[in-house]
DNA sequence: GTGCTAATGCGAACTCATTTGCAATAGAAT
DNA sequence: ATTCTATTGCAAATGAGTTCGCATTAGCAC
């Protein structure tokens, strides 16, 4: 059971709907939730609803347009694939999450033995 | 609001269930989840129920015996504080959680400039 | 403009982890 | 053994996050 993304869908139609919840996700500097997505989303268009920002979630990472962040304790948040590399940053403090544009030593060579084991620093 | 753990508080009466669970937790090499921690307890006492974990795993984090892993992706984890100072390693291809006793390199120095804040390696 | 159907908004429904009420059970102090 | 009450098992309740059904709206090709 694996999911069935292997290559980018393209979207149907154009709408404003999907183009501020897009407009939201690149214009943010750190990867938003849901309910962030839709507040940030509604400026644009005041009706939004958040079943439309779950739907078009959805349809943004088959498109290959937005990555999900999974970080530990919360549920998954989303940024726009076009901020290209970077790793995640959070604070023990505040809890917010910083995007981090330099890579972490090498957790890999911590890794169990296993060839085929990834490192996976926060986010 | 802050937790309201500031010492440890001694637990009551002493119970099979309570260590059943406390066994099972101490004798993983790994944070195990509630549910895991339910099913290892229950070959020691096979009626234990899933709310008597539950509120056994506050218990022993009130009494500081347990701590909790939070992990990106999945619900808490929990494990003993017994296996003293040490960091995890989740493999993206089997999403297993390892024990790592080695220190990752310096990551707080990739801190978005803050003092105060702390790096949180995975787990 | 017309027609087809993707996309939307709404609310209900669902999932999953966790919590709680309550009557019954069982530590442990006497 | 008796008593007091912490602890338990069960089932129902909660809560957050996410999905779904359905009638309506609105892209876009013609």
């Amino acid at each position: 059971m694996q999911p069935a993304i292997l290559t980018a869908v393209p979207i149907e139609r154009s709408t404003r709907q999907r183009a501020a919840i897009r407009d939201a996700i690149d214009a943010a500097g750190r990867p938003l939730s849901p309910q962030e997505v839709l507040a940030s989303a509604q400026s644009a268009v005041p009706g939004l609803s958040l079943a439309t920002v779950y739907r078009n979630l959805k349809l943004l990472q088959s498109s290959e347009e937005i990555s999900v962040v999974t970080l530990p304790g919360d549920s998954p948040r989303y940024e726009s694939v076009r901020h290209g590399h970077h790793h995640h940053f959070q604070c023990m403090n505040c809890s917010r999450v910083f995007d981090v544009h330099a890579c972490p030593g090498n957790l890999a060579k911590l890794a169990p033995g296993a060839v085929d084991a990834i490192a996976l620093p926060v986010g």
